[in-house]
RNA sequence: GGGCGCUUAGCUCAGCCGGUUCAGAGCGCCUGCCUUACAAGCAGGAGGUCGGAGGUUCGAAUCCUCCAGCGCCCA
């Protein structure tokens, strides 16, 4: 083996092995099913740090599962992200100086699809890169023809259903894309901007009122004014009419409780084909609907001709400067106020009033909402029920049509009355329309296609065969659980379920895993626009500072940016990133997916468990080091265990029990710290020195078997245990490792996951080894307080040694001298007169060093002092408790027993403290 | 305005269905070591009144209330 871990020599080769192999398909047997389908990546997309989290998390789980005999599916697929995906290959079109609409729209989505294949494979490369093992054979896309069938299906039977309906209604436009979006895909929030106070005369001159707005150039489509019903103010002028300026039409003042008294004058412009609550008014008014804008939001042929055309924020300022000039605008202030952008263009969204298509939510969400009140789904951690229940109560029809090409074309036709036939082939809607009419009609098919989500929707079983009645939906569905972010549980998770229910009459997944949003180390959203993202294969692989800096800044959005993103990677990198590998980029995401919600990631984190692989590939070097070419007791010679062999044995079996449970629990960062713990802390720290001195010294064949086939076994186990977190490095030691330990197997994915045993538990052992930790961690701490080099032997007494202590002395005394690297060890008599010495405790025992010549007086009344104010403070509080009579006779009898003992041993430790110092001070 | 969450060592986080891991881990820091698995290492060490104030309890980082700060989601 190499002196160092390089992960970049053995990753790649391993998934190649198993790719080429199939094992990552699920195992033909009936053992129970364990299936999860991956939340379809944009096919076009690249990954990012948060696919690389999720990933790493569900592939843990298959590997845990596949390894722990299930049989287990891994589902893979891309999604076709309609909008993102049409806006990149529309940029592509505008730099060759083109839009969608020269090319038409089959020549449009035909270039899509180019661009599909060729930058399509980069999220499922570097999904490969992740280790994720995905049944590759399975690989699905959104619009592929089958999964487009079954959205088709799907569409059609919710119509047959009557829970899908046409529309006019005001939704929300993006005017940058031109088409409609769900309200999840806008985002409002607060801006700096202007609140203008107008003033409306009356139509006979009479008089005016003053209106307030934030957005005067909706004034064009005005109908009424509206004031409260119960104001005093203006209860006069209701039922009179306003002469509307600029406009010069003649628009009624109605009363309505909408109207907020306190807010500006009080009195409000109704524009109900342009504000959502204004359109409410309007109804309840029978109001006139004028859309004054066109679908780019320019001023529409519906407005005065003096503003046609114009772009919106143009007109708002010929129209304030119109006013004006009317001495029409009482006062302008600023005002800070909620601004609805779309989420992917930022463009300020137009409530605007289109036909749109529609899904009927409330069917639906009613039987979603019960398999969640009735445990047949179950979120992790539980809270975000909540969240999904609070969406869900309040959930409103789902506008599913998308003005855009690129997409799930809504298979619906028109004829020239506009009669609606939904059906399944064109062929079918002709049948229907002759049916309907008697005779051929002419038919136009609708234009727009179904929002991305829609499709995402029936993902758990679309992908796994529906409509059909196929063998792997019978298995694995419902699927075992979902693996996403809390971010998407009304787009999607919601969704699944409510479709699910419907079309397979049973929940999509059993558990929800919600895990936490990766963050940068400032804790900020990473995002392209603010230049912090990190590459995950960038960590992977490494990266110098130049080329980093150059993928931040390159094709901002916001050029002026550049130099603050490039000084911020500068101080946060001054390096670049070193490259850490793929399995310790695994471990550090496991051991962040603790139940928060926020990710922070840490650089140092993925160093330290880069180490983590480092100290693992070492001590596997120790292990082939010592047993290769030898005898480790696996063809049934005799074999003896010592002490230290039961003892790590024990603690394995506390270890594999730990980890299983974790995992199951999804506490992958408890899971992964106890793997660390006990590969670093007990097993290279403890285990594998205590195997050097029998390794050297003894003469014992079969204590020499025994030590070598646990060395083996254990590091075996190890690499069983690890592998769902380090797929590549345990791999790759295990194929030399496991022979030595009767292994046998083309790969370790597919070796049985350990079980502890109960029976191998070992206390005695484990008190055993405690102390003898307790005497060389003593020894240890004079010779590092002391200033004693660790070269330099040293003669230890031992005081007060119990029978016990004899008696491990005499069995483990080589561990003592070759760990504490000891001269020699004497037993002194009770009456046996003590050298001045350096003192250390080991229970009742006392180990001393004498101090001749080694010993600094001060420093060692310096670490005695220390020692015991925190023996004392110990001590002060365990004594307070007893005084209390509360504690004696309310607490349990064996808590006050417990901190009884607990008294009795500090004083002990304290007194002999005292005792010590107080000679060491006299010399 | 409604809901949720967070505040523990310099940094990132565990612990939180009450009492031996009432204070932990990694990184960082200090001291000494190139000890034939590993300097991406070894040995030792410093560092926190667990946001603040009350309350429940014999006993609270751990349960309750209020307050402060931060954050997210929904109006």
């Amino acid at each position: 083996m190499e002196k160092t871990y390089d992960p970049e020599s053995i990753e790649q080769r391993w998934y190649e092995y198993w790719e080429r192999n199939n094992h990552f398909a699920p195992a033909d047997t009936d053992a129970p099913p364990y299936c999860i389908v991956i939340p379809p990546p944009n096919v076009t997309g690249t990954l990012h740090m948060g696919h690389a989290f999720q990933d790493t998390i569900m592939d843990v789980l298959t590997r845990y599962h596949r390894m722990r005999g299930d049989r287990t599916l891994w589902q893979p697929g891309t999604d076709h992200a309609g909008i993102a995906t049409q806006m990149v290959v529309e940029r592509q079109l505008n730099q060759e100086g083109k839009t969608r609409h020269d090319l038409g729209r089959e020549a449009f989505i035909q270039r899509v699809w180019e661009w599909k294949a060729e930058s399509g494979g980069t999220i499922t490369r570097q999904l490969r890169r992740m280790g994720a093992s995905v049944d590759w054979s399975r690989e699905c896309f959104t619009m592929d023809e089958r999964l487009s069938h079954a959205v088709q299906e799907v569409f059609v039977r919710l119509y047959e259903d009557g829970l899908i309906y046409r529309g006019k209604r005001l939704v929300n436009w993006d005017p940058v894309l031109r088409t409609a979006v769900s309200d999840l895909e806008v985002l409002s929030e607060e801006e700096q901007g202007h609140l203008w106070h107008l003033r409306y005369p009356l139509s006979d001159g009479s008089d005016h009122v003053i209106v307030a707005t934030t957005r005067p150039e909706t004034m064009l489509g005005d109908t009424a004014v509206a004031v409260h019903p119960d104001d005093d103010r203006y209860r006069h002028l209701v039922g009179r009419t306003i002469r509307l300026p600029l406009a010069e039409r003649d628009i009624p003042i109605i009363a309505d409780e909408y109207v907020d008294r306190e807010f500006g004058s009080g009195c409000v412009k109704i524009t109900p084909a342009h504000d959502f609550n204004d359109y409410a008014v309007g109804q309840r008014h029978d109001l006139p609907l004028i859309n004054i804008f066109t679908e780019a939001a320019a001023i529409s042929d519906q407005a005065p001709p003096a503003y046609q055309g114009l772009d919106r924020f143009e007109a708002r300022e010929r129209i304030v400067a119109d006013l004006q000039q009317q001495g029409l605008v009482e006062r302008i202030e600023t005002h800070r106020l909620m601004v609805p952008r779309g989420d992917r263009t930022g463009a300020v969204i137009e409530p605007y009033l289109t036909d749109q298509w529609f899904v009927r939510t409330e069917p639906l969400a009613r039987p979603a909402i019960q398999a969640v009140e009735d445990g047949r789904i179950r979120f992790v951690p539980d809270n975000w029920k909540n969240t999904y229940f609070d969406w869900m109560h309040r959930i409103e029809d789902w506008c599913i049509s998308r003005q855009i090409w690129w997409g799930h074309r809504i298979p619906a036709w028109y004829d020239e009355a506009g009669n609606i036939f939904v059906a399944r082939s064109e062929e079918d809607a002709r049948r229907q329309a002759r049916e309907h009419h008697g005779s051929t009609v002419t038919l136009r098919r609708d234009e727009d296609v179904l929002d991305t989500w829609f499709s995402s929707a029936l993902w758990p079983f679309s992908t796994l065969g529906w409509p059909e009645r196929a063998p792997e939906l019978q298995t694995f569905y419902p699927t075992s659980v979902l693996v996403t972010g809390f971010d998407i549980i009304f787009f999607w998770v919601a969704r699944m379920i409510m479709f699910g229910i419907r079309f397979m009459d049973e929940v999509p997944f059993r558990e929800v895993y919600i895990h936490g949003l990766v963050r940068d180390a400032d804790g900020q959203k990473m995002s392209k626009s603010k230049g912090n993202v990190l590459d995950p294969l960038d960590i992977i692989d490494g990266i110098e500072l130049p080329a980093l800096v150059e993928k931040r800044t390159a094709g901002l959005m916001q050029p002026r940016m550049a130099k603050r993103i490039e000084k911020a990677t500068r101080r946060q990198f001054p390096k670049g990133i070193a490259p850490h590998g793929t399995d310790a980029l695994r471990f550090t995401f496991c051991s962040l997916a603790t139940t928060g919600r926020d990710v922070v990631f840490d650089m140092g984190r993925a160093d330290g468990y880069r180490n983590f692989c480092n100290k693992l590939w070492n001590a596997a070097r120790y292990v082939l080091m010592n047993t290769e070419g030898t005898d480790c007791g696996q063809t049934g010679s005799a074999v003896h265990l010592g002490l230290a062999e039961r003892w790590i044995i024990s603690r394995l079996q506390t270890t594999e029990q730990e980890v299983a449970q974790h995992i199951e629990a999804y506490r992958l960062d408890l899971a992964a710290q106890a793997l660390y713990e006990f590969l670093w802390n007990e097993y290279c720290d403890w285990y594998l020195e205590l195997s050097k001195p029998v390794l050297q010294v003894s003469t014992d064949e079969a204590a020499l078997r025994g030590t070598r086939r646990t060395l083996v076994r254990v590091l075996e186990a190890i690499l069983r245990l690890a592998h769902p977190f380090l797929p590549f490095i345990t791999e790759e030691i295990w194929q030399r490792v496991s022979p030595l330990a009767g292994a046998r197997g083309d790969t370790i994915m597919l070796q049985p996951y350990p079980v502890a045993d109960e029976d191998r538990r070992d206390p005695g052992a484990e008190a055993d080894i405690d102390w003898i930790k307790a005497f060389i961690l003593g020894v240890r701490r004079i010779r590092g307080e002391m200033d004693i080099s660790p070269n330099r032997p040293l003669p230890v007494l031992l005081q007060h040694a119990g029978a016990m202590d004899r008696q491990r002395l005499e069995q483990h005394g080589l561990f003592l001298e070759r760990l504490a690297r000891l001269e020699q060890i004497t037993v002194l008599g009770e009456d046996d007169e003590a050298p001045e010495s350096a003192i250390a405790l080991v229970g009742d025992m006392q180990l001393l060093v004498p101090m001749a010549g080694l010993i600094d007086k001060e420093a060692e009344l310096r670490r005695l002092a220390r020692e015991r104010d925190k023996a004392n403070a110990d001590l002060q509080r365990a004594q307070k408790k007893l005084d209390n009579p509360d504690f004696t006779s309310k607490a349990p009898a064996t808590v006050v027993e417990q901190e009884r003992k607990r008294v009795a041993a500090f004083r002990s430790v304290l007194q002999r403290l005292e005792a010590q110092y107080d000679r060491i001070e006299r010399l």
